[in-house]
DNA sequence: AAATTCTCCTGAAGGC
DNA sequence: TGCCTTCAGGAGAATT
């Protein structure tokens, strides 16, 4: 499931194969994903040269001449590039056909997103009401515990929230809140700004990790160069429920969290 | 305002 | 072998 470090490793995947070039065509084979890909796209964006391709939370936006396409990957969704005129496969819903290259969005559980956001992206709500990149400087510990102050909601589901900080999914939110020791379940607005710190510098470096060993695949993910991450060698409680604890070898806890699977050590996250 | 529930969807896994 | 049922989950939308 792609969170931050598996976008940004398909950016950084598929970037250098398609900036700078023009879009001859576009094929949509299935145009319902989690809301409608626009029906004009290719009348939108025809011979329209690729000036960028930025990352902001977990949405991808594609800068082009005329205005910006943002992509988002949803829990199954990924990104590649393929030769002109490789076969489509199953849930390969739309190929965005270059001059060297296909740039196609595989998508199986289409809770994806594709959308024209126009000349101003950061008007579009889905951007404008974002918290503060978590590698930033703007996301600090002093931050979140100002935040917290009335959120009587577990920290898990806190820093899960996109207009908290962006981009930190079940995955991460898990591995950090490990790191740090912390009890995903303790309330936002009981932890000290000090525990605070803690989690800010996990949240950073478990994140910068996953980043640099392209992400974690899971089932299938595979960044825009169709390697796999390498991440999932590294995870320490995620998706290990009843196996031991790294740290004191007592059996790992899972409970449900806002209908998302939480695994911690009870013994050493309080 | 904050918290909770619902919703989209497919594939994998488990039970019988 | 096959047909259920359950679950996983990003995150906006709807509801309380």
């Amino acid at each position: 499931m792609p969170e931050l470090p598996e976008v940004e490793t398909s950016r950084r995947g598929i970037s250098p194969h398609i900036i700078n070039h023009k879009i001859n065509n576009i094929v949509l084979r299935h145009h319902q994903l989690r809301w409608p890909i626009p029906q004009n796209l290719l009348q939108l964006l025809k011979n329209k040269t690729l000036l960028s391709v930025d990352r902001r939370a977990k949405y991808l936006l594609l800068g082009f001449e005329n205005g910006t396409l943002l992509i988002h990957l949803g829990m199954s969704g990924s990104l590649r590039i393929c030769e002109l005129n490789t076969a489509p496969q199953k849930h390969d819903h739309v190929d965005f056909q270059f001059q060297q290259c296909l740039l196609r969005y595989t998508d199986p559980r289409r809770f994806g997103a594709i959308l024209w956001l126009g000349e101003t992206p950061q008007d579009n709500p889905l951007l404008s009401t974002l918290g503060p990149e978590p590698l930033s400087d703007e996301f600090t510990a002093e931050m979140l515990y100002k935040q917290a102050k009335n959120r009587k909601i577990p920290v898990k589901q806190f820093i899960m929230e996109q207009k908290v900080v962006t981009g930190v999914g079940n995955i991460y939110a898990t591995e950090a809140l490990f790191s740090a020791k912390i009890s995903p379940i303790r309330a936002a607005n009981n932890i000290s700004l000090k525990r605070y710190q803690l989690l800010v510098i996990a949240i950073k470096e478990i994140l910068e990790e996953a980043i640099k060993q392209g992400g974690t695949t899971l089932k299938d993910f595979v960044g825009g160069d169709g390697k796999p991450g390498y991440f999932q060698q590294t995870l320490h409680v995620y998706g290990k429920t009843g196996e031991l604890c790294p740290s004191c070898e007592k059996p790992l806890t899972s409970i449900k969290l806002a209908a998302r699977n939480s695994v911690y050590c009870s013994h050493c996250q309080h």
